[in-house]
DNA sequence: CAAAAATATGGAGGTAGTTTCCGTTTGTCA
DNA sequence: TGACAAACGGAAACTACCTCCATATTTTTG
């Protein structure tokens, strides 16, 4: 992963003291109120110093989202190596909502990042979508799990759970959107008369 | 509505341009990487009139987004009005997919300014919330649809939606994430095994 | 219709956050 | 331990944002 630097001591020190304060900063989800130089200080170290590290506000996110993602798809991985395919997803899409539900500065932070469109974040959503990915297509093999929708869609979902968590009864909506999705997923691909894409654009009716 | 003031005729012009020019750039989706400054050479006034017509970029948003939320309501009271319920909320939220695929520089504006936090979007959403809930709740009056999710529910899976834009297949995961929220609806408040918050919280697993 | 009053304009300049740059310090290697 | 490279920190330049007010336009009034 990081491959080709040695990185001297000191710089190491004052990376882990960056990304120390930084995580702390997320979780109280001041993020944005802050200076980038004051969190400079707030770290103890230069402004140099800061912006060799991370160029960027989106470095900084992406490095602390990093360790949190991995954390998760590690989880994702054990439940899918321990439950029955189904189970697992389900477990694992209610424990997303109860991770964003104790650490909501980050769940704020992140979609904020999301939204801005840096990208920077691309790597870590990419790996948290494959294991997603990974989890519906083992439900799917199953049986357990129409398989005409596709694990975008829960991320999609996933997406506006994070980013909608400032609304007062954010925990039970958010559960509810999980219901929603795992209902609907459980559901056989019914050939109900539901035509896909087909009705009149609204786009035009202006 | 406007109710106080009855503005002058150039600042009359000048407000038009303005927004004129602020939807074309938020078609276009280059809303954020435009100095506002710059905006208000290429709408043809100067600062201060920018500054004295929106405070912010966000109220600029919220005058534009003004107008496009009320089409929507617009159209669901419609839809309401003319079909079976259930058919009505499932008519409506493909419908706002394909008109946030006819606009995508403005659906990625807007789920910005959400994200952002600003507040400003505040009443427009609300009285997009107000439509969406009105369509879920004829529904479950009919029995169509279950009562133990909400509204809001459905709000945070169009947040995604609108949140997700860039994604590559946009569009079939968009209405993949559609389809689950009906199919999911749809299904009867079943007694399965579906405790609701219940599982352990993933929150301390770090 | 002309002059006064009210309202709106535009852009120069103040303010604040961001980022670069470089003389000094610290760590590493032989 | 000395020499070289890597990293430090913070002052100063830069950039975008926003305020302010002398001037211009519209509306009202006599």
């Amino acid at each position: 992963m990081n491959s080709a630097k040695p990185l001297r001591a000191d710089a190491q020190r004052n990376r882990e003291a960056l990304l120390a304060k930084a995580r702390e900063v997320f979780d109280a989800g001041g993020f944005f109120d802050l200076r980038f130089d004051d969190f400079a200080r707030l770290a103890g170290v230069g402004t140099g110093t800061l912006y060799r590290h991370f160029p960027t506000r989106e470095a900084l996110a992406e490095a602390v989202y990093h360790e949190e993602v991995a954390t998760l798809c590690d989880r994702a991985r054990q439940l899918q190596a321990t439950l029955p395919a189904e189970e697992a997803l389900a477990t694992f899409l209610r424990g997303m909502v109860g991770y964003m539900d104790a650490h909501q500065g980050l769940a704020r932070t992140l979609a904020t990042l999301m939204a801005t469109g840096s990208g920077a974040l691309a790597e870590g959503s990419r790996a948290l979508e494959q294991a997603v990915t990974d989890l519906v297509a083992a439900a799917v093999k199953d049986g357990a799990v129409r398989d005409d929708v596709g694990a975008g869609a829960v991320m999609m979902a996933l997406h506006g759970i994070g980013a909608a968590h400032d609304r007062p009864g954010w925990r039970a909506e958010a559960d509810g959107v999980i219901t929603l999705v795992l209902d609907g997923l459980r559901r056989s691909h019914s050939g109900d008369g539901q035509r896909e894409h087909e009705q009149e654009s609204v786009g035009e009716l202006k």
